[in-house]
DNA sequence: TTTGTAAATGACAACGTTGTCATTCGACTT
DNA sequence: AAGTCGAATGACAACGTTGTCATTTACAAA
């Protein structure tokens, strides 16, 4: 900056004047000063600037891996902060094990961060006693309230409480379940959602599936639940299950979906990485969308960390508790799409599924 | 650290020490410093570091969606600068013309990276007259040479020639291309493969259809392409299309892989996407992984980004023109895949394709 | 105890920017 | 032409860290 200054003939103070405020400067000075720039292929170094500033424009994410509900995550939230002109910095966990939330937020401590988010997508060991480091606010998307820290989840739990509702509506009586894997938390949730909708019908739940995702894992359990000659309704934990699912019933000769309907949820990019539906022309399938709890969480954290003061000095200012309020929101942000289309209300929905009421085998 | 030093009673010297170079201080002055450092919860400012160390320990990486190839990319960089003590900082292009290589270096040029990797799924106007900004090198992914920034690829169009090949050799006569879009790079080079082989065997090449990507469109071209008997083999640019062709080639009456043999290339994550091979137990697909370039490009950029000297200081270093070195690199990273499993060899490829070898309608 | 030597520690400047506040400039009024 | 006032610009310190180099300390040998 001092060589485009020298060049340009001006002080240090009128070139950062051009770049960050540039009203304020005579055009005739202002374009010298763009000149110089353009010759020395000066660029700012953000280094100094932040810590003048004390922010970095930057958040945080850690995230579990690169896989389906975590893309769309990363997706909106890449998005958002790209709107207020936020960088994100992406740490991924490696393997199952490695990062619990203390080393996570250790390593992103070491970051040029203002604050962050975790995606957690099951849970870790030490979720209730973790504490975010001092002046580096966290927000998780989980659906747990967490003791210090903001939280932001889509309500899971209803929207599979919803679709199960739906099928209900629709004359359906036995109603089955695919679970993802164990340790996800979505999963466990879209079960109990599952569940008290047949509570609330006093229809009885049986044994839930389990898979891993994978559209293998769904056509081994759909070749089970074709043996399953009362159930006419499959409630799949994500769509890679709903397809497998979908496959078996047909290689067991049972139509999808004239014999059974099945719903699969899909936190994959609506937009762009539409495989299941479009996959398989004839399948039936329930969409839910996963963008809103990551635009709320950036929001959320560029917003407590929107420059404040100039810089902290005191060591009270940059070290003392966070009194900072805590938000815990857990709100409808998912939607019934039907073949990657938007429907408004489960109204919208007998087009999915064709029911043959007691016609088949049902005792 | 004013105030852990004060709290401990040593000089910032000594806990800039305990923090860099912990094994020069004494165990004594180490404890003392530590827990003065837990107790006022100090987190070193990254900002300052980078300042006086003249970088950043960040690579920039530019990518144009989270789709498919580019995702894979994205897991790939992500690991190989984790791996270095580095963070990634990304950029997302929002729109399909909104970041042209000039201007998504301008933005990163803002943000704390040593360097940047741009991964080119798609030609941009800008390709030929960019330039990296001086002291911030550009490792580009793509098929392209470029006068100025080092370029790294896959040989997409090695694998889809080697897979062509196979298939000839099998005795396929008749093999049908399903493009991607017509602005994809890879689309592109898988199809000059194909028609690569062909040629070699003297071979005609009847014309490429094109889909979009999708398994939608797949289907739609294998709907057409049941249409010509003569077809019995089909190299579909992605796995999405593939999948759609197989089912409206089963719909059509014609059995995969016994009447016709398909080939998709999938650049999803193979570790954690696998829905199109899993997807359908009876498809038969090859697989190219996409993580070479990714981890290649990394290092390509961290080797060149090392801390060299402490700080730059002269204009001359800092701002003078690149004089490091270029690299073009198109390599085979690529391998076959059969659900899921690694094929060693091409060799090993005749489990896919019972063929029918002249025995059907081919005159 | 004294000396010699290596290890441990400290004082201070510097990294490149921006905020504060003082100063200069330019244009408009009388 | 002098005076006035706001806009434009500049001098300087400060942000929190690390490198350099000088100084102190600890320990072993004499």
């Amino acid at each position: 900056m001092v060589d485009v200054a020298h060049e340009a003939g001006v002080s240090l103070k009128t070139v950062s004047r051009v770049v960050n405020e540039p009203d304020t400067v005579r055009p005739a000075t202002r374009n010298a000063v763009n000149e110089a720039m353009e010759r020395l292929g000066f660029r700012t170094n953000y280094a100094a600037r932040s810590l003048k500033l004390g922010a970095y424009k930057s958040i945080g994410l850690v995230i579990f891996d690169l896989f389906g509900g975590n893309l769309s995550v990363l997706n909106g939230i890449a998005s958002a902060a790209a709107d207020q002109g936020y960088a994100i910095t992406l740490i991924k966990r490696m393997s199952k094990e490695e990062l619990p939330l203390s080393e996570a937020a250790r390593r992103m401590g070491q970051l040029p961060v203002d604050g962050m988010i975790f995606n957690l997508a099951q849970m870790v060991d030490d979720f209730a006693e973790y504490r975010s480091p001092v002046g580096l606010r966290t927000v998780i998307i989980t659906p747990f309230e967490h003791a210090t820290c903001s939280t932001v989840s889509d309500d899971q739990e209803g929207a599979a409480r919803a679709a199960c509702r739906r099928l209900i509506e629709l004359g359906h009586r036995h109603i089955r379940f695919i679970a993802g894997t164990s340790d996800s938390l979505a999963s466990k949730n879209r079960e109990r959602g599952w569940r008290l909708a047949l509570d609330e019908a006093g229809l009885a739940a049986a044994d839930p599936l389990h898979g891993d995702w994978s559209a293998d894992s769904g056509y081994e359990a759909g070749a089970t639940l074709a043996q399953d000659q009362k159930c006419t309704a499959i409630l799949a934990c994500n769509d890679n299950m709903a397809n497998g699912a979908m496959q078996a019933l047909n290689d067991a000769g049972r139509r999808v979906p004239d014999d059974v309907s099945i719903i699969g949820f899909d936190d994959s990019l609506a937009d762009s990485v539409p495989h299941t539906i479009l996959s398989s022309p004839s399948a039936s399938t329930i969409r839910n969308s996963a963008q809103g709890p990551s635009k709320r969480s950036s929001t959320l954290l560029m917003r407590s960390t929107a420059f404040s003061s100039p810089a902290r000095s005191s060591s009270e200012a940059a070290y003392g508790p966070d009194h900072r309020s805590k938000t815990t929101e857990t709100k409808r942000w998912w939607a019934f799409f039907v073949r990657g289309t938007r429907i408004a209300e489960p109204s919208d929905f007998k087009t999915i599924s064709p029911i043959s009421d007691d016609g088949d085998k049902q005792s």
